[in-house]
RNA sequence: GCGCCCGUAGCUCAGCUGGAUAGAGCAUCCGCCUUCUAAGCGGACGGUCGGGAGUUCGAAUCUCCCCGGGCGCACCA
């Protein structure tokens, strides 16, 4: 006979001996108690955390941990000999079998059989979706995106604006304070050519009907006129100055610019449904700027050179680690940080000093996430080291990370282009995407009415662009292809829509179920008990993204939780089945489906309960 | 020249502090809709993990040397 379990019970898979939470996951349980033993084999502390971990293969059991082998190694005892010792010390007898001893000191984990029920069982009254908040909630900077102003967002942009997204979701998923900051680019030199297209070459037709478009040609005809007619350059430079000093009619033209910008950043941040707490562009420090030039002259961490002022080396880091050196013909030579440049203008090292200074007055936070192409790390090396010896102590409070990404790169190796050498507008792009989902949509569910159909397309379309920019490592260069960016199968968005579609459609037709019916079975079936494992892991998955900044780990799990649930919707019928094992797999179809929508959302990619 | 990143199946890529016979998608081939949507499922084919040496009980992963590719190297951001 099946025992009853009354839901009091279920907190019996918490920890009676720790002051933790009730689990979410299993594995933190084990991973404490088998800490605990550990300790007790080993008084003094393991240089390295003794971790528990989901099975890489079932008929090794739920979970294992391959840490005893290190820690062995690393005392020159023998593995075999310490695990046991552990083993004896060990009690998770309430939670599985007799823990295993393998191979050179494997420990495997069999759970006891209802140990899933209980777990389930606490997921179903909703108490919680398999991950927990972070114990220590942090604060959090992110800074993504960055378009500039007067230049169409393109494919460029999607990676920064992606990954600083699905960064953003994930952190205040896992509990955190977030505050996300679109630096955008709204100041700078381009701005004195701009004002001279804007007063000799404007179209006001053309404006009106694409300003970006309009902006953009002017840029490009000033930029090559100048380099045909060096006096423009000085007028350019004029302009630029006439600005810097707060000129009304070249402010006003700035300002309008930024305005006709925002208006096209607006549109495409609205589609992608990203949302940022600041919009701080980098204008907006320009008060701070000569003060830190001044600040950093006086504390002797910067002088004059050549004209210009700059940070160099302080010579504490080894010439291979230095950012301030550069080897050139097999010497060491200064590749300082400007400042200041020898015209008084400031550049973007200055403006990123203010810009930290100020998120550190502002926000106290924790940590400041710099989600930007990886080319551009000698620059923040740069800009931490000087930072840091600018304000030890602040630094010493704030951690700065600079999560690189790599190149999109066109079929042919090179950087991604159109047929005709242009950039890729990010909206054409998007436009595209949706329009190839609308005609699939259209081509399999016929019967549907044209507005749902354009609903899905948008929702497929849209996700199926975002998913292939984050399943690649972030750090590596990838390739881009519209057949591979807009595929509706194999590791793709729309596989994942689609196997929640197919979940929320059983969850809806079976009705309510009482989640105490799960304590009186336990599952059997394979593809049950793969899918249960699979779920139990989506915290540990939240956490590894957040801490690595890396969204593939989370487009990997939705996508083998989308088959483990294909495969077992296949073999193990649901609203047919005879209780209680209905209301088992009835469950396991509504938390499957709990964890894609809330998997696809932490990506940024929406759910549609048809397809 | 120096530094950083990369080299895994025909193609595009995963592979978490070193762990159990190296995984997936696409492509190719063979099966499966009287049973909850076939945008699905099952199976087959396919790799000296660029090459070599070393450390280790154990290496795609760590160290060194080559080969091949990309990026960067003061007044752009």
């Amino acid at each position: 006979m099946p025992r009853l379990e009354p839901p009091d019970r279920v907190s019996r898979l918490s920890l009676e001996a720790t002051a933790l939470p009730p689990s979410r996951m299993l594995h933190v349980p084990l991973e404490q108690r088998l800490r605990a033993a550990v300790a007790a084999v080993l008084p003094d502390a393991p240089s390295t955390p003794v971790q528990v971990r989901p099975a890489t293969d079932a008929k090794f059991g739920d979970y294992q941990c391959n840490s005893l082998m290190g820690l062995a190694k690393e005392r020159k005892l023998n593995p075999r000999a310490l695990a046991t010792q552990v083993v004896a010390q060990l009690d998770v007898a309430d939670l599985c079998l007799p823990v295993e001893i393998a191979g050179p000191g494997y420990l495997n984990f069999r759970l006891k059989p209802d140990a899933w029920a209980a777990i389930l069982a606490a997921t179903a009254r909703g108490e919680h979706l398999f991950f927990r908040p972070a114990a220590q909630p942090k604060t959090l900077v992110i800074d993504f995106s960055s378009p500039n102003v007067a230049k169409p967002m393109h494919v460029g942009h999607i990676r920064s604006t992606g990954i600083g997204d699905c960064l953003q979701r994930t952190f205040r998923l896992l509990g955190h304070r977030v505050i996300s900051d679109n630096h955008l680019g709204d100041w700078g030199t381009q701005f004195g050519k701009l004002l001279v297209g804007w007063k000799q070459r404007l179209d006001p037709g053309a404006l009106a009907a694409d300003p970006i478009a309009e902006m953009e040609r002017l840029y490009r005809e000033i930029n090559a006129a100048c380099e045909a007619d060096p006096s423009l350059l000085d007028l350019a430079r004029e302009e630029l100055v006439r600005l810097q000093a707060g000129d009304p009619e070249n402010l006003g033209v700035w300002k309008e610019m930024i305005r006709l910008s925002q208006v096209q950043f607006d549109s495409i941040y609205g589609r992608l449904g990203v949302q940022f707490d600041q919009t701080l562009g980098e204008s907006f420090y320009n008060p701070q700027l000569n003060g830190v030039v001044h600040d950093l002259l006086a504390r002797g961490l910067a002088r004059e050179s050549e004209g210009a002022v700059a940070v160099f080396s302080d010579g504490t880091l080894p010439p291979k680690e230095d950012p301030f050196l550069v080897n050139k013909d097999g010497e060491w030579v200064a590749d300082p940080a400007l400042i200041r440049k020898s015209d008084g203008g400031f550049n973007y090292m200055t403006t990123d000093l203010a810009t930290v200074d100020y998120r550190i007055q502002t926000w106290s936070p924790d940590e400041i996430i710099y989600v930007v192409d990886d080319r551009q790390s000698p620059h923040f090396r740069k800009l931490f080291q000087t930072f840091a010896r600018w304000q030890p102590d602040a630094a010493a409070r704030t951690q700065l990370r600079h999560i690189g990404f790599g190149k999109i790169l066109g079929e042919d190796g090179r950087p991604f282009r159109t047929r005709d050498g242009g950039t890729v507008k990010l909206g054409d792009l998007l436009d595209e995407a949706v329009e190839r989902a609308l005609h699939v949509v259209t081509e399999k569910r016929p019967e549907l009415d044209e507005a749902s159909r354009r609903e899905i397309a948008r929702v497929v379309g849209l996700g199926a662009v975002k998913y292939q920019d984050l399943l690649p490592n972030r750090q590596s260069d990838y390739v881009f292809s519209w057949d591979k960016m807009l595929a509706l199968s194999g590791n793709t968005a729309p596989y994942v829509q689609y196997q929640f579609t197919r979940a929320q459609k059983v969850t809806r037709e079976g009705g309510a179920y009482d989640p105490a019916r799960l304590l009186q079975t336990t599952p059997t079936e394979p593809a049950e008990l793969a899918l249960i494992r699979h779920l139990l892991n989506f915290g540990l998955t939240l956490e590894a993204v957040a801490e690595e900044c890396r969204p593939n780990y989370l487009c990997n799990y939705l996508y083998d939780l989308a088959g483990l649930y294909s495969r077992f919707y296949e073999h193990c019928p649901v609203l047919k089945a005879e209780e209680p094992v209905r209301t088992l797999r009835l469950a396991l179809c509504d938390l499957t489906a709990q964890v894609l929508q809330k998997g696809l959302n932490t990506l940024g990619i929406e759910t549609t309960e048809v397809m």
